[in-house]
DNA sequence: ACTTACGGTAAGCAAATACTTACGCTATAG
DNA sequence: CTATAGCGTAAGTATTTGCTTACCGTAAGT
C-alpha cells in the first residue's frame, strides 16, 4: 500500500486528499504512509495554503537507485564466474 | 535483516549456515528469510550433499531494476516539468 | 466572525511479522 | 550401520505493523 502511495507520485506533487482518493484506505492512513516515506527520505513535503503538497526527493530516489546499480553490478559478476565455473566442468 | 541476507549472497553462492554465520539471528531464522527472499523470486536455491546452496537470481533483480529504472525516469521528468513551472513564475 | 477544507496526530486494536526452540529428514563420513 | 552435518518446518510468543475513528489546528472563503 505504500508502494502504491509513493507510485502516485511519479507524475508530479499531490496533496493527501487527492492521493487517498482511489485508494482503499483512510486519508489518516495515506498521511503515516507518506510520513514513512519522508523519513526514508524519498518525499519531501511543502505547505500550499490549507493544502500539503508532496512530491519524491529524486536525491532520495537516486540513492537507492545507486544502491540497486551497484548491487546488480556485484551479483551480475558474480553469476558470471559462477557460470564459468561450471563450463569447465 | 532480511536485507543483509540477500546481500551476503551478492558475491556468489552461500550454503545457508554459511550466511547465518555473523548474523545476530539463528539460523532457522536465516532459512525462513531465505524462503521469503524466494517465494519473491530474487534468489535460487538447489541441494548440493546435504547443503543447499542459495544465490541471486538474475531475473529477479532484473525486474526489480527495470521496475526502478522506468520509475526514475518519469518521476525525474515530472520533477523537471515542475522546475520548469517554476522558473516561469 | 463563521464555516469549511485540509491534514497531522493520538488511541486503540486486529493481524502480520520475526524471532526462538524443538524436531525430523536426508546425505555424507567413518 | 551409525553418527554427524546441514536444513527445513512447526509451534509458540513478543513485537511491530497498518489500519480505524476521533480530535485538533490552521488557512481560506463568504
Amino acid at each position: 500500500m505504500r508502494r502504491r502511495v509513493f507510485e502516485r507520485l511519479r507524475r508530479g506533487p499531490r496533496a493527501v486528499h487527492e492521493l487517498a482518493r482511489g485508494l482503499p484506505i483512510s486519508r489518516p492512513a495515506v498521511s503515516q504512509h507518506l510520513k514513512v516515506l519522508k523519513e526514508a527520505g524519498l518525499v519531501v513535503d511543502r505547505a500550499e495554503g490549507t493544502r500539503r503538497l508532496y512530491q519524491i526527493d529524486p536525491s532520495g530516489l537516486g540513492t537507492i537507485r545507486r544502491w540497486l546499480d551497484e548491487f546488480w553490478d556485484e551479483a551480475l559478476n558474480a553469476f558470471r564466474d559462477e557460470a564459468e565455473k561450471e563450463e569447465r566442468t
